[in-house]
DNA sequence: AGCATGGTTTTACAGGTTCTTCACACCCCG
DNA sequence: CGGGGTGTGAAGAACCTGTAAAACCATGCT
């Protein structure tokens, strides 16, 4: 998004700093392994679009897509409860049924 | 259409957004299956003219056309229950008996 | 090396949604 | 009328998603 001066990604609440390795939940630091960290900053990058599972694997694996791969959605899983746990009762990722995941505050 | 540089197409009221896997009719945004975007998505793409079933089947399904497949029929008559909804009393998507469909804002 | 710890990938299954097909009614046109 | 074309509800098949848990890996420490 706006990211050409600053490098950080913000999305309502959410906030990501890719050169820090960092991620913020309203106040709160977001406590994040490797690829939770990589799958939030595709999604936070993307905010408001719907973004396929291909796509998201690609950007956060870097490998080919296998449609029997449930890599994504677990990761998701995990992005959706440490954001729960961060700020309890807001949702931020949302799926689209046969199309894939949505970030939006 | 004119997609060559924004990707979207446009047929009166009614915009698809390919690369993000929405569409809308008016100013609200149609929840729309897997294939019934895909199908809306042929449509529109060939708005204006009349398109065979079997044209439909192959862009959309991307198998060969069975004379006895009701399938793009079902389609159709779903897509034009949810553009009811979304704008009641116009009439979008043509039947021309024996040829094929139209869709015409 | 052996072991512990934490992260990643894969598997399995339940639950839900969508898709395909069938059946029957209705319609269009000769 | 007659015969094929079309509209559409319904039901089971097929597919998709959420999630826990197992299996697999990587790293660091004793």
């Amino acid at each position: 998004m706006e990211a050409l001066t600053t490098g950080i990604l913000r999305a309502g609440d959410v906030e990501v700093r890719p050169d820090e390795f960092r991620a913020f939940a309203g106040d709160q630091a977001l406590n994040l392994t490797a690829r939770e960290f990589e799958l939030l900053t595709a999604l936070v990058g993307r905010a408001g679009r719907i973004v396929s599972r291909e796509e998201l694997y690609r950007t956060v694996w870097g490998e080919r897509y296998r449609k029997s791969d449930r890599s994504v959605d677990v990761y998701v899983a995990k992005l959706r409860h440490k954001l729960e746990d961060a700020l309890p009762g807001r949702r931020f990722i949302h799926t689209h049924f046969g199309f894939g995941y949505r970030f939006q505050p």
